[in-house]
DNA sequence: TAGTGGTCTAGACCACTCC
DNA sequence: GAGTGGTCTAGACCACTAG
């Protein structure tokens, strides 16, 4: 039979799709618990077996959380612990220290050709831009700038940002409901330039770590394209290879 | 029932163990196909799904490799594609180039307090430094430094990685029965001093990324600690976060 | 005690590779 | 065609959690 899709995939990863639909549905919001894996079996008419290792993937990725005894839950950002998945800072002496986000700026505008593309929208199209610091120990360590589709994120404030307690992700999530998924982060050393530099409190031309992150929600759709500055005086970048 | 053992492992675990106990002992070679998972589940007198189970996590961390129709093989630094498992470097413009290590000096020396803690063995120990450049597309990326435990890599010479055509962990797999399997990378921003800088060929005091890396083998033993300076003019590092 | 996920088994069939 | 890993199923029992 000469059949050329290249759609085949097994069962188990249709019915992962399926999980991911439902998600993106709002079936189940981030922190309750999905169906147990009895029902699942039977409302997509598989086996036990077969919804498992759906889970299994789902779980590897981040997107699920299994807890014996109680369930498979959706991972959320409001979770303190979540904080860690994406900010990979630890202090040079000691370990992480839940950081503080300083909003500075909030702003409305028209995505480049470089914010456009690594957003998937059109040029042109309607952009919000944020700018914060991120404190740790009271200390300014990060600076970050924002780039958000304006659909996405539609009635972003500042004083939203200034009232909200928790991580960016986490107002994102609850607010928005985007769920940030994975992400892509490249890593480069850049001098400090004068504004930068009086922010972060280091002379200029301080070597600095810039990060370009862009995060991906459900469906490897990117909604958020950032680019931080590190202060590496007193923090490190931690990475882990395997 | 009062047991307070925490040295419970399910079954799969247990059958990981006793396989990678196999490949330290080295009963299977980098490359080589291991026994399929009919006979290994006959040698350890469990079923062929809990061999697989095991298999899966080997495979998961990068150990095994499954190959469909043909078995599963222990996975080596030989293969090219190896290569970007520990080095996340790319061309700002244009996929990943195979790197060419230069290497510039091999010499013996005692382990400080610093390198003795990273490697896990006493300071004052013998251990071997290695200073090598990495050049991609013909041009000076990367210095790097390492230290090395003397009793693992005895007879470690330059003449011996000035020959090797490969990968550094290529060559400690094959003339040292070195395995890396993973590794923990800290980075950090740093000015470049004049000698480096003549080495990459960049400006004095040029922002580069500092990675401090220790390396893994089975067991997580520490066999290597190693720290590089790579110029991001042309490069940056990459990560993927999830 | 009931319900959840976690482990383990056994067996069937599919997809891929090689001879 | 024979052998490998890949998928799917069904059922048993274990470990953990909660009421």
């Amino acid at each position: 039979m000469a059949h050329e899709s290249p759609t085949f995939s097994p069962l188990y990863r249709q019915i992962r799709n399926l999980i991911v639909q439902a998600l993106e549905a709002g079936e189940w919001q981030p922190g309750q618990a999905i169906p147990s894996e009895q029902e699942l079996a039977l409302r997509f008419g598989v086996s036990q077996g077969t919804v498992r290792k759906a889970i299994d993937e789902l779980a590897a990725e981040n997107i699920l959380v299994r807890r014996q005894g109680k369930g498979t839950f959706v991972s959320t950002h409001q979770d303190p612990r979540a904080v860690f998945r994406f900010l990979r800072l630890k202090a040079i002496n000691g370990g992480p220290v839940l950081p503080k986000s300083m909003p500075l700026e909030c702003m409305r505008g028209k995505a480049g050709q470089e914010a456009a593309r690594n957003l998937g929208i059109a040029p042109g199209s309607q952009i919000i831009i944020v700018r914060r610091v991120l404190k740790l120990e009271g200390k300014p360590v990060v600076i970050d700038e924002m780039y958000l589709p304006g659909d996405v994120f539609q009635g972003l404030s500042i004083e939203q940002l200034k009232d909200w307690q928790g991580s960016l992700y986490s107002l994102f999530e609850s607010r928005f409901g985007v769920r940030m998924v994975r992400a892509t982060e490249k890593v480069r050393a850049v001098a400090a330039e004068r504004a930068v530099a009086e922010v972060l409190g280091v002379a200029e031309n301080t070597p600095l770590l810039s990060v370009e992150r862009v995060a991906y929600s459900y469906g490897d759709k990117p909604v958020e394209w950032r680019r931080g500055l590190y202060s590496t005086a007193d923090h490190f970048y931690i990475n882990e290879l395997s």
